[in-house]
DNA sequence: CTCATTTGGTTGAACTCTCAACGATGACAC
DNA sequence: GTGTCATCGTTGAGAGTTCAACCAAATGAG
């Protein structure tokens, strides 16, 4: 027997128009910042990770766990990034597993670059085209959806 | 001289919330369907377009163009479908540089497959998580921000 | 009719992500 | 110490996306 809970009618056209967007952001983001700054926008994320940490330098695992991204994809990340010159690898030497990114100035600058960039694409198509009480009620909803994450499955 | 309207310490906050609950759903629905139905999402979205067509058949570029993908894309993509016997190419006589393409059987009994469970995610990660309230506003955000992508770029 | 242009769609290479398997080190019990 | 197990991170293969290049058919101008 069938216990679904289907959606409404409703609740499909706000599902579709939700998907919609989504989908056109980040696809204009990523195109943006690789047309302008010839980088991905999980690569920029890990480089603004990076920049904000003590000595611009994290363990693997936080890089990773901070960002929700697996292990895997961050360690091809961080090779590629390392082919670019934008980050290195430290080893640790308290835990001989385990190993830092570094970025490296020339890391440093290409986000400096990009930034302006990817920030003002942000504003544009996202905190221009809504109210100031829908950008306090995204940050709610998004606050909403992210406790529902954690909690059970992901 | 910097004219970037950078944003303010509560924008940042939201934004960060918005990009991490949008990665942890995408995450989570193509895991899901992946998991238990064994198609990425963005071809469940294909399975649904070609289901709500008449004779369930498109025309490739009406399937691209309706999901804002490209046409490479969805040629890749349906390349991969008739694969596995879940779409087929039919050429288009009147225009014989294009072609159609037809949901099968075994697509359509795919697809029913795989709804429940990925409606049931959405439910859950959605719906479950926000007041009436907030998704109403929800389908209001999506859909101004669905204005501003449609206007200028993308 | 002919040639240039546009449109519909495909292809191949490069890139990123995922998954599963692995090597290596650390932690802990006995 | 030794064996077991968990953790850190890497690797390789397979899959999906993108971009640029391409072919073929349609369109349109002269």
């Amino acid at each position: 027997m069938d216990t679904t809970r289907w959606l409404s009618e409703g609740e499909q056209e706000i599902w579709r128009s939700f998907v919609t967007a989504v989908e056109g952001l980040t696809d204009y983001f990523d195109r943006q910042l690789q047309r302008d700054s010839a980088m991905p926008y999980t690569y920029y994320e890990i480089l603004v990770a990076l920049s904000e940490a003590p000595d611009r330098t994290l363990r693997m695992s936080q890089l990773a766990g901070a960002r929700g991204s697996s292990r895997s994809r961050l360690s091809h990340a961080v090779a590629r990034l390392e082919e670019v010159g934008w980050v290195h690898r430290r080893t640790c030497h308290t835990d001989k597993r385990g190993s830092f990114a570094v970025l490296t100035d020339a890391g440093f600058a290409a986000l400096a670059a990009a930034a302006p960039g990817h920030v003002t694409a942000v504003r544009e198509k996202i905190f221009d085209q809504l109210t100031p009480e829908q950008v306090a009620q995204l940050g709610e909803i998004s606050r909403a959806i992210l406790r529902g994450l954690c909690g059970s499955g992901e």
